[in-house]
DNA sequence: ACGATTCGTGGAAACGTTTCCACGCGGCCG
DNA sequence: CGGCCGCGTGGAAACGTTTCCACGAATCGT
């Protein structure tokens, strides 16, 4: 109570927040038994409880989750690593995430990695360090993925979402990106067009190579020659693209309809189009917000990712449960919407020129 | 080396991450070398260095944060709480605000309030259990925020974004809502336009109700009469408007243009507008990435949430490199993008009719 | 040649929590 | 009536790091 014995205050010191000890001396109990009321542990009477509340109240006292984490190793974090947060589709995986984070009542780490697999591997090993129970990781292409392996080795459990593992042995949750560009392409070829041009993301990114791969595949199956000048591949999703669509319309024989592969490039493609004044079929890759809200309303190949945050925070959490079965990996559907643009055929798009 | 004498075996343990002091063991120096070789101290020998490197490689070393930040006090660790991470506007704040948490070697927690103050309370206080360095918060309206000033008092750092603080002494980084709405809706009345609707998002929201003044000021300014009847604000930002635009379009004297209070809401709009299959002019606060793709492109007033997140982490830093100064507010200035839907003159929008 | 300074180093204390162990005290059962 | 159990409790050890102090060796200045 003196505070001029040369011991320090008994209740405050000036400028820390207060700790267990220091509730627990005004409270006239035990750290034990102060921690006991914090975690609502029972075997605790109910005149401590209140002792302990009170004191709490009167010092400001909130349990530092860092000594805390330290002690238990357990952190209940969990570290979500996508392309870019500000990108539509990974915003709303991350909402997605988030929602199942809270549901554990923990906490959500969140990075862009800009698809520069060096500043992935700086975010994750950062994530690591801070001992996060899990990680949720779109890896971008390209780098070294071993240091992963020393991660996983150490017992940090992770899911991969939007691309597969190449070499780790890891759960993922992916998109049937060939399939739903197969069936969007499939479904303008069904509309009498044979000239398709497809504009997509960097060709070395995964998402955008199997989409590649769809579209091939449905020219094919149609018995249309795959013609390189059709395709276009732009360094990144910001890039307009009226120069290389021009091109393609200015060529011998153009294309009467445009498979787009992602929604920033959709949305690049239909630009373009006003920029030259000319219609033409479009489907694209992956739905957004204003897909129903042009005219006409841009026919889609619909990817979910509030699903594919649920199943991978479902995964991700069985594993942090224990669950030590092989590795798999969780393919999901598209779903093609389809509001008219799509639906132009290819003999109403000659006859408009 | 012998691991049947009881004590445990020299280099690992079998499921546990090594430590430091396993590092030492290893490279034969002291816990303090290998702290100090971690953290890239001086005063240490190359071959001290070379020794500790080369044990961190074999052991998979990776220095455990919860204990450092126990230690230390410092979290590297930066908050954000916005209304929903998936919004277009808060995503490029979030974005904006993770470049410079990452220009620090930080880590950034983030969460969506989804505008529930008891959301959001539960989530400041886990974050500052965390201890996380500062706070970047849009706090949602109603409720008690009297559970901030302990952890002000207490020495947490915060910033608010996108609405100013009401009792409390932070500093805020805000747009000039009025301001904005005043000068989108004095546009369109530059436009001959007279009977102006708006459709908003919930009143009790400050931007909204700051949105409307705007939007009343500008009328005033004009000598036009408020009409109630004009103003709708839908109580979630995903609801159609069709319904109460159709009621108004019936109506005696109908609008020939709206004002939209946020993107969602511009885009809800568009939809309604073509349900009626009529067009009015537009003008919609905060930009979107389809403005300029639609026909016409619309007409925005537009805020920068990237400025809004450097500033805020800017005032932030500031705050943590122990300046006290008196708060501030900084109030963001919008900026009026003409596209087309904005300057559809009120004798066009009735010769169309 | 000798005290003073520097450099590299090892080791212990401290951060604030959780958890385990031990203790006192009733009441219960045998 | 005595041992036993269970309950509520206090206190100490441990988590893995940083930081401070002390110590020996080597260098320097006079």
């Amino acid at each position: 109570m003196d505070a001029g014995d040369g011991v320090r205050v008994a209740t405050e010191r000036p400028n820390a927040r207060a700790t267990m000890k220091d509730v627990a001396r005004v409270a006239g109990v035990g750290v034990g038994t102060v921690s006991r009321v914090v975690n609502g542990k029972s075997n605790v009477s109910e005149e401590s409880i209140a002792a302990v509340n009170a004191a709490i109240d009167t010092l400001g006292f909130r349990r530092n989750d860092s000594a805390r984490m330290l002690r238990t190793g357990a952190t209940a974090s969990i570290g979500l690593l996508v392309e870019d947060v500000a990108d539509p589709f990974f915003s709303l995986l991350n909402r997605s995430v988030e929602e199942e984070v809270l549901r554990r009542d923990s906490v959500l780490l969140t990075a862009s990695s800009d698809k520069d697999p060096e500043r992935a591997r700086k975010m994750i090993l950062t994530f690591c360090a801070r001992r996060v129970d899990g990680l949720v990781i779109t890896l971008p292409e390209g780098g070294d993925e071993e240091y992963l392996r020393a991660e996983l080795d150490a017992g940090t459990s992770m899911v991969f979402v939007d691309r597969p593992p190449r070499e780790l042995d890891v759960d993922a949750v992916i998109v049937d990106n060939r399939g739903g560009a197969r069936t969007g392409v499939a479904h303008l070829i069904g509309y009498g067009h044979r000239r398709i041009a497809c504009f997509t993301d960097r060709p070395d990114l995964y998402t955008a190579s199997e989409r590649i791969a769809g579209y091939r595949a449905a020219l094919k199956e149609a018995g249309i020659p795959f013609d390189p000048e059709l395709v276009y591949s732009s360094s990144t999703t910001r890039e307009p693209v009226d120069e290389p669509l021009g091109r393609m319309l200015a060529s011998a024989d153009p294309p009467t309809a445009v498979f787009a592969g992602n929604n920033r490039t959709s949305i690049n493609v239909i630009g373009a189009l006003r920029i030259h004044n000319t219609s033409l079929a479009i489907v694209g890759f992956d739905d957004f917000e204003l897909a129903d809200v042009v005219v006409p309303g841009i026919t889609v190949v619909a990817q979910d990712p509030k699903a594919m945050g649920q199943i991978a925070m479902g995964m991700l959490y069985k594993r942090l449960d224990g669950d030590v079965s092989s590795s798999q990996t969780v393919t999901l559907n598209t779903r093609l919407i389809v509001r008219g643009s799509g639906e132009l055929s290819r003999d109403a798009v000659l006859a408009a020129r």
